[in-house]
DNA sequence: ATGGGTACCTGTCTGC
DNA sequence: TGCAGACAGGTACCCA
C-alpha cells in the first residue's frame, strides 16, 4: 500500500500523540514479516521520544531502550487510539483479526492493521545496529533531501543495465518511490519506463529529480493518496485520492496527447506509460 | 556486483 | 451463485 508520501502521513499522524508517552505493554497478533526480536516486557516503562522516517521505514525513537523499526509492507496502515478517540470515551476498541501490533501507552495505543503481513516491528538497540541496521544500511538518498541531485541519481545508475522503473524502485539509489509514483515520476518526466537506467542522460535526470520530487511532495502536502483504502493514523481516508495521470489507466487516452495508455509488467510489477510521451 | 525469480499472506475482482 | 485464477501499494533472499 504505502509509499513514501503515505508512511511521512503516517508519521505526521502518529508523531504528537506518541511522543513522550510512556510505553505499558505490548501486544502481538500474528506473526509479521520478522519476529520483534525482544521481550516484550523489556519496553514497559520506557518513553517514546520521538519518530523518524527513513525511506518507508519509521522509527520510534525509546532512548536508552533502542527503538522499533516499523514498515507497512503492501496492506499495513498505522492508528492511534486513544481512550476519548472512541464514541462515549468507552476506551480502546478490540483488536480486530488483522490488527498485530499494539504499543499501549499512557496516552493510547498505537495499532498497525495489516491484512496481508508483510509488514514488520523489530527492536534495535539502535537504528544502526541489530536488524533495523541491516535493514536501512543500504538505502538509497531520501528523494526530498538536498542530497538528491540529478549528479547523485546519474552516478546511482551507472552501470545499471535494469530498466529505469526497475532501478528506481530498488531502492539502493533513492528510496521511497513506489510502483505508483515511479510510473507517475516517469509520465512527468518524459521518460520511457524499459530505458536501460544506465542510458538515462544528465537532462533526463535532472527532470526525474524534479518529478521525483513534485509527485511525492504533493501527496504528502494532500494528506496522502491511495488507490483502494489507506487511512491515516486518524483512521480517515486522504481527503484526496491521488488523480494518476498513468497509473491504473490501461487504454485510457493520455491527458497530454490522447494516445492510450499502455500497460507492461516489468519485474513482476506493472507498469504504466504513454508511448508517445515517454521515449 | 548484478539481475532474475521466488517467497511471504490475504482480500478483492474478473471471467467462466 | 460458485469457484478458480489473476492481481494488489514491498522487499529480503537465493541462485546463476
Amino acid at each position: 500500500m504505502p509509499e513514501l508520501p503515505e508512511v511521512e502521513v503516517t508519521r505526521l499522524g502518529v508523531v504528537d500523540h506518541i511522543s513522550g508517552a510512556k510505553v505499558q505493554s505490548v501486544r502481538l497478533g500474528k506473526p509479521l514479516r520478522w519476529p520483534l526480536g525482544c521481550d516484550p516486557q523489556q519496553l514497559a516503562g520506557q518513553r517514546v521520544r520521538g519518530v523518524t522516517r527513513r525511506g518507508k521505514y519509521l522509527w520510534f525513537d525509546l532512548g536508552e531502550a533502542g527503538g522499533l523499526l516499523l514498515h507497512l509492507g503492501m496492506s499495513g496502515s498505522l492508528a492511534f487510539l486513544s481512550g476519548d478517540s472512541v464514541a462515549g470515551g468507552a476506551g480502546i476498541p478490540a483488536p480486530g483479526p488483522h490488527d498485530h501490533f499494539d504499543l499501549v501507552t499512557s496516552r493510547g495505543s498505537l495499532r498497525l492493521h495489516d491484512p496481508r503481513r508483510f509488514g514488520a516491528v523489530v527492536w534495535g538497540p539502535s537504528k544502526e545496529e541489530g536488524m533495523p541496521g541491516r535493514l536501512l544500511q543500504s538505502l538509497g538518498v531520501e528523494p526530498l533531501s538536498e542530497a538528491f541531485t540529478a549528479d547523485r541519481l546519474r552516478q546511482g545508475l551507472q552501470g545499471r543495465k535494469v530498466s529505469i522503473k526497475q532501478a528506481l524502485l530498488a531502492g539502493d539509489v533513492v528510496v521511497g518511490v513506489g510502483n505508483i509514483y515511479a510510473s507517475e515520476a516517469l509520465f512527468r518526466a518524459r521518460v520511457h519506463p524499459a530505458t536501460a537506467a544506465h542510458r538515462v542522460g544528465p537532462q533526463r535526470c535532472e527532470r526525474l529529480v524534479q518529478h521525483i520530487r513534485a509527485v511525492l511532495a504533493q501527496a504528502i502536502e494532500a494528506g496522502g493518496s491511495s488507490l483502494k483504502d489507506f487511512r491515516n493514523a486518524q483512521g480517515n481516508q486522504g481527503h484526496f485520492q491521488l488523480m494518476t495521470a498513468v497509473y491504473g489507466r490501461e487504454g485510457q487516452p493520455c491527458m497530454t496527447c490522447q494516445t492510450p495508455i499502455k500497460r507492461v509488467v516489468q519485474g513482476q510489477r506493472a507498469t504504466y506509460f504513454c508511448p508517445r510521451c515517454q521515449r
